[in-house]
DNA sequence: CAAAAAGTAAACTCTGTAGTATACTTTAGC
DNA sequence: GCTAAAGTATACTACAGAGTTTACTTTTTG
């Protein structure tokens, strides 16, 4: 047994949650105004934290914005992602595939950190090295794989390529329209046509016709 | 007959080649940089031209980026686009199309304006409102519809959807990247095969197949 | 409970940048 | 050729933002 407090589980130390607000009050100024146009005293102040404080907890706005990218890099791989089921009908899994994807595109902390990452990599583009952007899109490789060796898409040629196909078709629908236009948030409705939408000229390519 | 000198038709006024240079110097710094990261003074620098004539010719850092993005929206507004045409092969014209479409989004203009104005959207959204980032897929939709009207593409429902899936797969491939990784310039081998994989995957979902 | 660690407000340094002013030279056009 | 417009260099103002420092208080921990 330990002696940690059993009914508030958010009971933190003070210092933890100093760190949670800075994160906070940081992904929303990033957000909004991209890394160059965020200030670090509105980010002290958002988080109601001195500025002592902020930087003893991260030493430049480089290295907040990195961790922040870190962080949400975390949130990101505990997206769940199911393996190819050789019973399951295709269109069904590849559907559940298409809205696990449009989930995590349309996510806050991921069009968040596309916001603020964007606005930096223009600048430095050095810096997009740091981002690997498609982490989700090697799992869908394995999985389009998978179903080859199961008997499915004889037809296609270049896995990677047609992974890029199938990715990209959600991403042009959901996730650069909220970065690129203002705040058009996607309704139930909408993103279930384009996951059918997308599934059914995927299998035409690549299952229906030779 | 008039007396300007015959040979060297860039004979410009002094005020007119500087005005150029300033623009040039600009269009390379917004493209670099973005908008906020951008410096008056780098410009002036790079325009070799003083500080004083900058501001002679534009107001402030928010005019010069309004006359550039005017300028280059010119430019645009340029590049030519062919008609439907009943008696041509249709995937031909689809590929015609398509590659007309690669050639405008990675065009110079294009990138550098796209550079330059997503910073600053980023920062201000409200400045969106200036870019009327679809005159080229009305375009395109109208092709489509006269396509239809001749036979074609007998179960698409949707036609502007169907323009977007088709524009969005060349917009992932030929202009997203450029702008987020680096400067990955698309040899001619990769361009044809992604005009070649498009217009496949769009005919089998919307002429070969139901 | 005492020391160490982490918190606070507020003033400060330093740098970079938008934009202006000064004093002078060059170019254009009547 | 003379005037007005436009060019130049350089130095300036004003301000904002990244970090730092000071002097002090609160929280954590052995």
């Amino acid at each position: 047994m330990n002696d940690e407090p059993e009914l508030k589980l958010t009971e933190l130390k003070l210092t933890d949650r100093k760190r949670a607000s800075i994160v906070d009050a940081a992904v929303e100024e990033f957000r909004n105004r991209g890394f160059y146009a965020s200030s670090m005293n509105r980010i002290a102040e958002l988080a109601k934290v001195s500025k002592r404080t902020l930087y003893r907890h991260f030493d430049s706005k480089a290295a907040l914005f990195d961790a922040i990218v870190e962080e949400l890099m975390l949130r990101v791989d505990q997206i769940p992602y199911g393996e190819f089921n050789a019973g399951e009908d295709l269109a069904e899994q590849l559907a559940a595939v298409a809205r696990a994807e449009i989930e995590f595109l349309s996510s806050e902390p991921v069009q968040a950190l596309a916001r603020a990452g964007l606005s930096r990599v223009i600048g430095e583009p050095e810096a997009a090295r740091s981002v690997d952007h498609d982490r989700f899109h090697q799992r869908f490789i394995l999985w389009l794989k998978q179903a080859k060796s199961a008997g499915h898409f004889s037809s296609m040629q270049d896995t990677a390529f047609a992974a890029r196909q199938f990715a990209f078709q959600l991403q042009a629908f959901a996730f650069w329209p909220p970065i690129v236009r203002g705040e058009l948030v996607l309704n139930a409705r909408r993103r279930n046509k384009i996951i059918k939408e997308t599934v059914q000229m995927f299998l035409a390519r690549y299952e229906t016709c030779g």
